[in-house]
DNA sequence: CGATCGTTTGATCCGCATCAAGATAGGTGG
DNA sequence: CCACCTATCTTGATGCGGATCAAACGATCG
């Protein structure tokens, strides 16, 4: 049916196969298949607005999710960059306002789940999943407060290759030869820069052996990398990108 | 005993009304009696150390408690600033590396309760726990959000006029005249700028009607002030300032 | 083939960091 | 009570990084 040509995979299987629901009972992953209700939002279409009332949370299946704020004088500040796996509206779950704080904007056609607020607040408290949305929320703000800190430490160039950095070692890809999995203009309003700046940015990493050419990212001087990015923030082991880093590095040394 | 002379309240009495607990049952809030034990920092010392094993969540009683970071080449980097009621440790906790992320520092003599790691993961799982700490994460976020978005497209003195703004809402203090909680050089640290630009903030501000000297601060053209700070901002509703300040400032203009 | 989108490059400006001196206040000992 | 000291803060001069404005470039598409 129409779900199996949306969907990567069955909406049960996803279910049954989600870090969110991970050590769930069977009979909550059944009661969970049984609520969550397929959604489709296609390319460029907003699919909740900031100061909308939370009436579900999602779990996205496939597509990318932009979020992010307006400014009084128009111009709009991306807060986060979701994809599948990843959940949408936890905060507004559990924050006390009920309402949405950002705009959720569909980057690809998104496919996820949507499970209705109340009944996943009432009915769906497993300690699981509760542990799990712990872990989640934790992660993420050790990522936010990871960034804040780069930004203000860190120089346009050195930011980025960071994200370059992160993003191998999150998504699994191979520092070699890798393809960026969004627009430059994306990338660059998710670290908070200008287009002009990231586009700078990006000559500098060339002169220091990453080269992006379009979409294409190699990196090269390792010691360089070494230098210049994760190693010299203060976060450490609590880096992904560093602690994937050291261990990576000798590998990737070896090929060199 | 000693302990009466540590604690504001008796440790009993302290976990009884902490809102971190609120909601527990009775036994729960016992077996957290017994298992809670007092812990004294003096002031400037440190309570652990980036890296450190988290042995231990606290929960803190009397003082102030700075996170932060060392940077590589020697600086430091506040990343929060912690009180009465406040948590310590939890995304150690729940993170997935057993290591504590930052660096804590008592400002002042602290006292704090502090549990298990272990003990409170295996044993203290209650449901009403593990809302309490969603919700306070929950909030953390969105509050880090907010301050992030704040630093990429306010100036220093806005962003300045914000956080006495929150201050007011979040410790109920009069913006007519108030004292500042902290130093101001651990105010600026906090707020992400160097303490020669805050004082020169300060100066701006006092043009605009917003008047600290020594620690004393006083708000005076509340007009002016809704127009350079959080009414100014994206979160909206979501900014806990903003909507203080919208159920405050008719009250507030009155006495003008 | 022009039109549009996404990106690059150039010139200029502004805000914050930095470096360097003063100023103020709180605390101590003579 | 005053002189001294140190901690905390303020003020001034300068430089750098990124934002802004503007224009050109390259790719894709109807």
């Amino acid at each position: 049916m129409l779900q199996r040509l949306l969907f990567d995979t069955t909406p049960a299987d996803f279910i049954k196969n989600a870090p969110l629901f991970r050590g769930l009972q069977d009979s909550e992953k059944n009661s969970l298949i049984k609520m969550g209700r397929p959604c489709f939002c296609p390319r460029k279409k907003i699919l909740f607005r900031q100061g909308d009332p939370v009436t579900h949370f999602y779990l996205i299946n496939k597509g990318t999710v932009r979020l992010f704020h307006e400014t009084p004088d128009g111009h709009e500040i991306t807060t986060d960059i979701r994809s599948a796996h990843d959940t949408l509206g936890i905060t507004g779950i559990y924050g006390v306002t009920g309402i949405h704080h950002s705009h959720a904007e569909a980057i690809d056609d998104v496919v996820a789940l949507e499970f209705p607020r109340d009944w996943f607040q009432n009915c769906a408290h497993s300690a699981a999943i509760s542990q799990n949305m712990l872990a989640t929320l934790t992660h993420r703000i050790t990522m936010q407060k990871l960034e804040a800190e780069q930004r203000s430490i860190m120089t346009a160039a050195q930011i980025l290759a960071c994200y370059l950095q992160r993003l191998c070692a999150s998504q699994k890809l191979n520092p070699r030869n890798f393809e960026l999995p969004y627009s430059k203009s994306l990338i660059a309003t998710r670290l908070g820069m200008k287009l002009e700046t990231f586009s700078r940015a990006l000559a500098k990493l060339r002169e220091q052996g990453i080269i992006v050419k379009g979409k294409n990212v190699s990196i090269h001087d390792l010691p360089n990398v070494e230098k210049n990015t994760c190693a010299q923030c203060s976060y450490k082991e609590s880096c992904p990108a560093y602690r994937s880093l050291r261990e990576t590095l000798p590998a990737l040394k070896k090929c060199a």
